[in-house]
DNA sequence: CTGAAAGCGCTAACAT
DNA sequence: ATGTTAGCGCTTTCAG
């Protein structure tokens, strides 16, 4: 018996079934316009010679891809160890959610952060939108490609201005229930470590917890570490070189920090100074990473849910395809208490 | 003044240039083919009128898609948060070495655990390899898919007698150097944490421990405690379970964790029950996570090259897809040696 | 160096 | 209910 030779086309499918090719097309998309008979002769010979349809071809003629790119920084900077945790959850709820619509998702690294680059990505008909997981420094760039026809969403600040349709976390509500915690523990030092103002999504949560501490305890203070990436190690650094320049009676008694990778770095600062967590100082991260409630003391947070994340985001680009009009929208922040 | 409209393909290029359409395919593929000048013009009108070559259609001619799909469990298990971080930082690498050859990244989560799925998802010409990351269970069906023209190759266990191509860590000489470790620090009472011994990786580790730890110091007691998934919560469960299960006197004094985040969970255990790392129990995880540096004490445990990994995987897979013969290959594990 | 023709595999439109 | 035709956009012959 000859191995099982596989039929590579519709049209060899067709003579198998002795049927026309439109007629097996139908069959595999189980049109109402064949017989039972025939749909389950073509699915048959289809099955038995391990035949499947060409998306290349369909895709072509379709002029649909059922492709989303998924735009994710993987590294915080070049050479450096995986980027926050978050991100990834935030993929893999994303994946998911482009799974239960049948999208497939080629997933990029941005690479040149030229409006031009994704104009192209969609013009070849490699996908049918991008999500962008993270808007960081590209806000220009997004506010460029908002001007061309091109479908996208942005994971990130929801702000009043924006030519473009953004999912992002209530950041400012995050910053004013970190605010607010600190306020009823009295603490009088606080300070924001974590991006500078132009990422809009720090700003954000620093202003809001600004707001909040002073709203309800006026006399305290509130500095503010610019860390110029989110990794592990430039936290450390920095927040190693502010309590360098600090007398002791200065050090903060409260630390918002702006991620809990972030916060791992604060933790290992403040532990190297003999100094103790709540007790001297209290410490709030943001994302409620894994590791936010593993670690010793378990660190409080704030959560933000990226399963409704990473739907929002698809329904919303699936609305820009479908033509209709998509929405920003901002989705809680929780604050996780710990024992930090 | 009009807008500027796209020109939609190669045939309107050409009107545009006043060549033929196979000039303008010629040009963009840089041909030597072509005059300098011809090129330079046709460049500039497809630049002006933002044109993109139709991959789809490329694709299709081709019968090549310069695509990989790339199956990632991103769950341990469903509902459960995000998997070990170590399958993502895999994923980085690997859509690194992806880009570096111009081959796109087709995510995909792992449905149903069918051979034919992915035959299927080849045939479709949806992708012309796939990547597995992570072996797991589903060794029966990659030898299943071995016996076809699959072209794939998998993240796992490196074994004599397999069918397909793998690229893995040195799991034995993993689990050889923390048993050794064990045994310099005069430890008896030792416990792996992992998977069963139906995951290969697994069993490599568990039995490279056990024969190392048990050459040097043979009085030495080898126990074997089994996380049903590689959760922290399941892991933590069974961790307590074990201890409860003990006198004092019998608790361990050497613990291998088969993850860092199983780890994560044995600290936790050991400190609810008022046991100090490492003075009362030597822990030693796997992966080198980055909070495996952070945590207090920071943890000692194995490190495997992700980067080398993902261009290892990607290098035998455009191997096998040349037609020439890929080689499993397995990575250097190395003890990096922390606080606990 | 350039162009004309053909065909990759599919499906919608239009017959029948 | 099924078949015929045409064309999606590209590139590779082959001819000049």
């Amino acid at each position: 018996m000859k191995t099982k030779t596989r039929a590579k086309n519709m049209g060899d499918i067709a003579v198998l079934a002795n049927v026309s090719k439109p007629t097996v097309s139908r069959a595999l998309r189980d049109s109402p316009l064949v017989t039972a008979e025939t749909k389950a002769l073509v699915l048959e010979i289809a099955r038995k010679h391990g035949y499947a349809v060409n998306r290349n071809a369909q895709k072509l003629r379709d002029k649909r891809t059922n492709t989303i790119a998924v735009v994710a920084d993987f590294k915080s900077f070049p050479g450096s160890r995986l980027a926050d945790p978050f991100s990834f959850e935030l993929l893999a709820d994303v994946a998911q959610a482009l799974s239960l619509r049948s999208q497939d998702l080629l997933l990029c690294a941005p690479a040149e952060e030229s409006h031009e680059t994704y104009q192209t990505l969609l013009a070849s008909r490699h996908a049918d939108g991008i999500i962008f997981l993270g808007q960081g420094q590209r806000d220009p760039m997004l506010r460029q490609l908002a001007k061309t026809d091109a479908a996208f969403v942005v994971w990130g600040a929801v702000a009043q201005d924006q030519p473009y349709c953004a999912v992002g976390g209530a950041n400012v509500r995050g910053g004013e229930l970190v605010g607010a915690r600190f306020a009823e523990s009295k603490r009088r030092r606080a300070v924001f470590i974590g991006g500078s103002d132009e990422h809009l999504e720090m700003k954000q949560r620093r202003l809001g917890f600004e707001k909040a501490l002073l709203a309800k305890q006026p006399s305290a203070s509130v500095g503010h570490i610019v860390v110029s990436n989110f990794s592990y190690e430039s936290a450390l650094a920095a927040m190693v070189a502010y309590l360098d320049g600090k007398n002791k009676n200065e050090y903060p008694d409260a630390i918002f920090a702006a991620s809990d990778t972030i916060a791992m770095a604060v933790y290992k600062a403040l532990r190297d100074r003999g100094l103790s967590v709540p007790k001297d100082v209290s410490v709030i991260g943001y994302n409620d990473n894994p590791h936010a409630a593993w670690c010793s003391p378990s660190l409080t947070t704030i959560r933000q849910d990226t399963r409704q994340a990473g739907s929002l985001l698809v329904e919303q680009l699936m609305m820009m395809l479908e033509g209709r009009k998509p929405q920003s929208i901002m989705i809680p922040a929780e604050l996780i208490v710990r024992e930090s």
